[in-house]
DNA sequence: GCCATCCGTAAAGAAAATCTTACACCTGAT
DNA sequence: ATCAGGTGTAAGATTTTCTTTACGGATGGC
């Protein structure tokens, strides 16, 4: 059996992103229907640069997806949807997960000639 | 169906503990075989206050657990290991969490009397 | 006594995430 | 022209997380 799942490192972008009680939030929200910006931002009753900020954290871990539309009145607007993510978390996964983990930064370990 | 699983909180502390390179491997190795302190710092190349710190915030999410036993020659050793967590992230299940968190600290908006 | 192993924590610095405020742009309606 | 609604981003203050360094205490063996 080989899920092969996301990499380390992108399951590590994707578990920091769902690790806010914020984010949780848009998720949520974003799970029910889809919205744009400045109406999910009165929604939720934050500043639009904030959630602005937050969505690309989630856009980036790959868990929602936004796109520009023209509404009828000529107004461009940002749709925000969940994508059909699932990540199933035991320790086991994790272990596998972190086999491809990026190697950290060491103090340079000298590599002999 | 009712599965309940862990409230918003908690679902977000464990994953905010889970969303991090270092107590990823930390998690890799337990799930492998337990291991205490001193030795799985060396084994993971980290200090020990470090690897202190980390495990301190895994067991605080509940994804490992501790015990202090006495190895044969007296000394005091901390035995880590994970426990027998699943967690299964959807869309919906993020929502369903969301219901139970806790409501963000607002600018104290006026309670009528 | 002195060294080695184990345990823990406190204090201070560096780095990253969060949030606010202010700005700039575009469109349609008044 | 002005306003209302949508978009975005940049700069800065604040807060949290991560990391290091330096302590402290306990045990057993030389």
């Amino acid at each position: 059996m080989t899920t092969v799942g996301p990499t380390g490192d992108d399951l590590v972008e994707m578990l920091a992103a769902l690790a806010n009680p914020l984010r949780m939030r848009i998720v949520a929200r974003l799970a029910d229907r889809r919205d744009y910006v400045s109406h999910l931002a009165r929604e939720i009753g934050v500043s639009r640069p904030l959630l602005h900020m937050h969505l690309r954290k989630l856009e980036a871990a790959g868990l929602i997806v936004g796109n520009l539309e023209l509404s009828e009145d000529g107004k461009a607007m940002k749709y925000y949807e969940v994508t059909d993510f699932s990540l199933h978390l035991t320790a086991s996964a994790l272990a596998e997960a972190a086999k491809t983990l990026t190697p950290e930064k060491g103090p340079g370990a000298e590599e002999h000639s």
